[in-house]
DNA sequence: ATTTTAATTATGGCATACCAAAATACAAAT
DNA sequence: ATTTGTATTTTGGTATGCCATAATTAAAAT
C-alpha cells in the first residue's frame, strides 16, 4: 500500500475546508459585502452584463450568485425578472426580527440542554469581550463580537438546519442591524439582557433563556427603529 | 389615449398571476413532486445532463431547478458537489421539526392579534373538513386538508417572510409527514390537538394558541419516529 | 405641447461548447 | 487474486451566443 495517502480526499473529507470556492460563491460573498456596506444601495438594478464583466466572470455564475443572495432575500425581482437590491420596508424588518427572535429562543432552549459546558463558557467569554472592547472607536468590531455572541448560542444548541436558516436571517438583518449598532442609546440595555442571557444559559434554565432572548430582539426592533428614524432625517437634510 | 390598455401589463401588476414560469421553476416543481413522492428516492444522483435531457430542457435551468431544491434542502450536494437526493436522518427531521413547530407557534401568536374573524372561521372550516373526511379511503386528500390548516394559521400571522420560510420547511418535511399520516393511530390526538389550536384562536389567547401549536408538533415527531420505524420494518422484509 | 406609435436598445432566459477534475474501467504488476 | 497505475468516461463549472420580451428612445400624429 502507498504511503502517500491522497491529500487532497483527506481535506476534503473534513468539512471541504479546503474545496476551492466557485465563482459564483465568491461573486455573491463579494455582491453580499457590497449590499450589506451599502456600495450596492437599496432599489439598485443588478444588470447580469455589466455586474460579470465588473467582476471578471461570465454571466452564468454571476447569475448564479444573484439566485444565491436572491434565495437569501437580499435580492428581489420586479414583475418583469429584473434583480434588485432588496429594499425592505420597516415593517419587513421587523417581521424578519420577531422570526429571528423566534428562532433564537428556540436556539437557547435546546442550548440549555445540548451545550457542552465548555460552549456555555465560551459564549459568556465572547460577551466578556464585548463588553471590554466597549469603549473602542472601532465599532465594526463590538458589532462582529455581538454576531459571534448570537451565532455562538445558536451553534449550541446542535441544531444545523436551525443554524442554516439563522443564518440567512442574520445576512438579511446584517444592514440595519449595523446602523443600529452604531447608536450609543441602547448599548447599557445590551450589556445587561447579554448578561441575562448569560446567566440563564449558565443555569441552564430553558425558558428563562428563552424569555431572555425574545427580549433581546424586541429590544433590537425598537433601536433599529430609532436608527432608522435617524438615519432618514440626515438623509433628508 | 388608447382603451386598449396594456392588458398583460395589468396582469402582471396584479402579482404576476399569469408570469409564466421559467423553465427551471418547471422543472424545479416536477423534480420536487418526484423526490417527495419517491419516485426518485433518497440519495438518488441527479446528474444534470440525464436529467435535462429526461425533462426536455438544456443543463442551465435544470442547474438552476436543482440549485433550488438544494435551497429548500431536497437536495444536497457531495464533497465533489455531486447533487443527490436528500436524505435527512431521523434526527435531521427532528430538528426541522421543532423549528417547524416553533415558526408555527409564532404564527398563532401573531395570528392572534393580526387574524382577522373572517380568517379564523376559515381555519375552524378547513379543520372541520378534516374531521368530515376523516373516514374516506383516499388519504391524501385529508393530508392535504391537514396541510391546508398550517398554511392557513401561517397565513394569517401577516408576516411574509414567516410563510416563506415555513413553506420551504414544509416542503422539506412533506415526504415523512405524508408518510406518517398514512397510520392510523395519531389520528385521535391529531383530531384533539386540532380542536384545541381552533379552540385558542377563537379565543385570540396567545400563549395558549402557542402551547396548543408547539404540543401538536411533539406529536407529529413521535408519530412520524413510529411511521420510520414501520417502514424500516417493511423494507428489511 | 402632448400623446401615440414605431424603431432601437438593453436585459434576462435558454442552449451549447469547452475544460478541468472526479469517477470509473481497464491493464499490468506483484 | 489483489493491488497499483493508467487510460477513458462522466460530471460539474464556466464562457459565449442567440432569442424573445421589456425598457427606452425617436419619430410622427394630433
Amino acid at each position: 500500500m502507498s504511503v502517500v495517502i491522497n491529500l487532497k480526499d483527506v481535506l476534503n473529507a473534513q468539512g471541504g475546508l479546503l474545496r476551492s470556492p466557485s465563482l459564483a460563491e465568491d461573486a455573491a460573498q463579494t455582491l453580499r459585502k457590497m449590499i450589506l456596506l451599502e456600495k450596492l444601495p437599496p432599489g439598485t438594478a443588478l444588470p447580469e452584463r455589466d455586474l460579470s464583466q465588473a467582476l471578471g466572470i461570465s454571466r452564468t455564475p454571476l447569475r448564479e450568485a444573484i439566485r444565491l443572495l436572491a434565495g437569501e432575500g437580499l435580492v428581489q425581482y420586479t414583475a418583469a425578472r429584473r434583480p434588485l437590491v432588496a429594499d425592505p420596508s420597516l415593517e419587513e424588518i421587523n417581521d424578519c426580527l420577531r422570526i429571528q427572535g423566534a428562532l433564537e429562543a428556540l436556539a437557547g432552549e435546546l442550548a440549555c440542554t445540548q451545550a457542552s459546558t465548555q460552549q456555555i463558557k465560551d459564549i459568556a467569554q465572547i460577551n466578556a469581550t464585548i463588553i471590554k472592547t466597549q469603549g473602542d472607536n472601532t465599532r465594526l468590531h463590538a458589532f462582529q463580537a455581538d454576531m459571534r455572541f448570537h451565532q455562538s448560542i445558536v451553534k449550541a444548541a446542535k441544531n444545523p438546519p436551525l443554524a442554516e436558516t439563522h443564518a440567512k436571517y442574520n445576512a438579511r438583518l446584517w444592514r440595519v442591524r449595523f446602523l443600529s449598532s452604531q447608536r450609543a442609546d441602547g448599548r447599557e440595555s445590551t450589556r445587561r439582557e447579554h448578561h441575562e442571557i448569560v446567566q440563564a444559559l449558565m443555569a441552564r434554565d430553558a425558558p428563562r433563556t428563552s424569555r431572555a432572548l425574545k427580549a433581546h430582539l424586541i429590544t433590537a426592533e425598537k433601536n433599529i427603529a430609532l436608527a432608522l428614524k435617524d438615519r432618514a432625517a440626515i438623509t433628508e437634510e
